[in-house]
DNA sequence: CGCCGAGGAAACCGATCGGTCTACGGTCGG
DNA sequence: CCGACCGTAGACCGATCGGTTTCCTCGGCG
């Protein structure tokens, strides 16, 4: 039996990340079978709630997104991108939730901003431990630049409505190339 | 004399960019010194309006990040990157406005998202006209891969609440270098 | 059985949403 | 001096916003 708050988080994620934080507080209970009242005895604030649905997501981003154990540090970086590029082929992609939220918000003190940074930061973080891990000369340089193109790629998908098609991969892959990552 | 219309694109362009699509009709048009009344005459719609300020935006835009006449294929390229580094170190830069609305708007078929994908396209021209005249091999592939950093970058400084500190410029200048852009 | 807390349904609050409409103040050409 | 017209101010519409509150129905426990 899952819990008003795991129904919550569930349904603000999904309902967020489609339709934007714009969605009423209604039309989000509703969708989570949750009351109201129970909402605002379980967070303080709509917004408390948006962020707290945008930390929720990333265990399962981080999930499809990062390579399972093995490989070599290449291989391991470019999983990240092929998986973005097979998340850009659904209909329902609408971008990084993180970079999309924060974009809505536009608010740099906003709680939900926190957990975008902190959540990109550990993509970066994980690009330069592969980096590191490679003997690249600047590996905190190479992963900026990769997760610079992840987020561009995820915006290319949403502004023209369609797949990648390999672009992100194809501008990873040179990147890792002029770095000496091979 | 400025007209109503014009004061509305202008009142609009800043107040969507800074505050998000949200924005109240009232507050715009108490902005802009336009009653609601004569809004209405002027758009269909607050969605034309959105779309028609994005419009607007763009020429100033491309005066901003385009080079001036002169100077090398690689040099024009990174005249954009650099004037991008600029903008984001204006507490005010919310990152490129094109890709801001369309992912606030989410909704593909919505008519800023076509003024959106414009204008877009217009700076991959750009950058795949320069690729062209350098005598790259693919300009259209590097074109597009610019196009993913500069979003990427623009992106990277809006969730961070930060300058971009050249991290724009150095990835053009390495997908440049293996692109064979001297 | 009675009691109690958790939580759902829904009324309610003032404010605001996008959008329409009336009424009035200006500034023209005739 | 006069209508015709452009545009402003702002009331008004039903709906919805984030948030609070009241009421009532449960299930569990003594």
């Amino acid at each position: 039996m899952t819990t008003p708050r795991d129904r919550l988080l569930d349904a603000a994620g999904e309902l967020f990340y489609r339709e934007g934080v714009g969605v009423g507080v209604d039309a989000l209970c509703k969708a989570a079978g949750v009351s109201k009242r129970s909402m605002y005895l379980l967070f303080e604030s709509k917004d408390e709630l948006i962020a707290a649905s945008l930390d929720r997501r990333a265990p399962g981003h981080d999930a499809v997104l990062l390579p399972p154990d093995g490989g070599t540090p290449r291989e391991r970086v470019l999983h990240v991108f092929r998986a973005q590029d097979d998340l850009t082929r659904q209909p329902t992609y609408r971008g990084c939730p993180m970079v999309a939220t924060a974009t809505e918000l536009k608010d740099a003190t906003h709680p939900a901003n926190a957990v975008a940074r902190r959540h990109k930061q550990a993509l970066t973080d994980f690009f330069a431990a592969e980096a590191r891990a490679a003997g690249v000369a600047d590996p905190d340089t190479l992963a900026a630049q990769l997760t610079m193109v992840f987020d561009g790629a995820g915006a290319r998908a949403v502004l023209r409505a369609e797949p990648l098609d390999g672009l992100g991969v194809a501008t990873a892959t040179a990147l890792l190339d002029a770095a000496g990552l091979t």
